[in-house]
DNA sequence: GTTTTTCTGGACTCATCGTTCCGAAACCTT
DNA sequence: AAGGTTTCGGAACGATGAGTCCAGAAAAAC
């Protein structure tokens, strides 16, 4: 019984992620969401909470949207395969023009310190969960022997995070796409 | 002739430095600003101009705060020494309590495409000039025979930019001290 | 058609932002 | 001491942010 619901939750939290990502959680205003995701401002309170309860829907949101790439590090042939690709997808992405350059949790940093607790914990959370998949993949790769046995998987998994997180920076540089493929090129033969 | 300035200048700008390194410029409150400078809003106005102006005085003033780690880069007694007691000295601080996390110029990587173009231009050059000075000190070490005539000064800039950079954000998000050291260590012992 | 729920639009409150302004105090010069 | 100049503090202004509220339109169930 009712009017149901006439706009697409997913959809909407999709909208509200790129401007979150783009402009990050000061800069992105209730009339800026309302308008991009296509919303009354009661709509927005009464299905999203306040704009806390919003940013964290939203990180949830980029955590399922992030897995699809994140997939890429168990599909390939063979574990370098596979981080090359995870890799050159990342770079792709970072300087595509069509999405928001770096990623939401790398944008987020200043926050931390100064943001709702429960909100910072999320933020950590995202930030170590890459590291602990490469760290799997490095581990799966030392089995399989296509990895150095002397390779330390928490510190070959820290290198990658670093690696990850720099293109990430470096995009917004507009430093040259070339050069990141390069390093990761080098990073991934050394292994 | 007229009353004499009360307070010192580059003691208050140091203060707005950490105030903008810490909460980044949009979470920059001028109210905090004068409270942490400790002159009145109408000095604030009268002495350093409107907020964009002062931001960019703040990051000219960090730049010279910036020089004197940037020296250690060639005082070693050789090319890894100097790069590892550069590198060395960058963890200690940015995992020292005293000061804010990470450095300026990248977090305010974030505000790149959302403000005035003339702080935008500050900020890329800031950021290209240490990797500039990365270069020459890889070249220099080239001469020297200290590093394998086969690298590419470019790209191990560009790696020790993003190491720097890396580093920064690791400690933001507080990741192992320990870890970065290492990194740091096999990054150029690989030179 | 009636009821129930969703959604809208706009007006509203409250807080806080950046900025301006002005009178008074402090200082220098003569 | 007097006059001119600059600093300084606090009040005030205008803009804009987040969040609330409500009357009514729209859509679905009964």
């Amino acid at each position: 019984m009712g009017r149901s619901i006439s706009f697409n939750k997913e959809h909407a939290l999709d909208k509200a992620m790129y401007l979150f990502w783009e402009k990050g959680y000061d800069a992105t205003y209730i009339s800026d969401l309302i308008e991009k995701m296509g919303i009354s401002r009661s709509t927005l309170y009464d299905s999203f909470g306040d704009k806390d309860e919003l940013y964290k829907l939203v990180l949830e949101h980029y955590k399922n949207y992030g897995h699809r790439k994140r997939n890429l590090l168990f599909s390939g042939i063979n574990t370098k395969a596979s981080l090359k690709s995870f890799f050159y997808q990342h770079i792709e992405k970072c300087y595509s023009d069509d999405i928001p350059k770096s990623c939401i949790i790398t944008n987020s940093s200043l926050l931390i310190g100064h943001i709702d607790p429960s909100i910072e914990e999320i933020l950590l959370n995202d930030f170590n969960e890459l590291e602990k998949v490469f760290k799997q993949v490095i581990e799966k790769g030392k089995n399989n022997g296509e990895i150095s046995q002397e390779a330390n998987p928490e510190l070959v998994a820290y290198s990658l995070l670093s690696l990850n997180h720099s293109i990430n920076l470096m995009s917004k540089y507009k430093k040259e796409k070339n050069l990141a493929y390069n390093l990761v090129d080098k990073t991934i033969a050394d292994l």
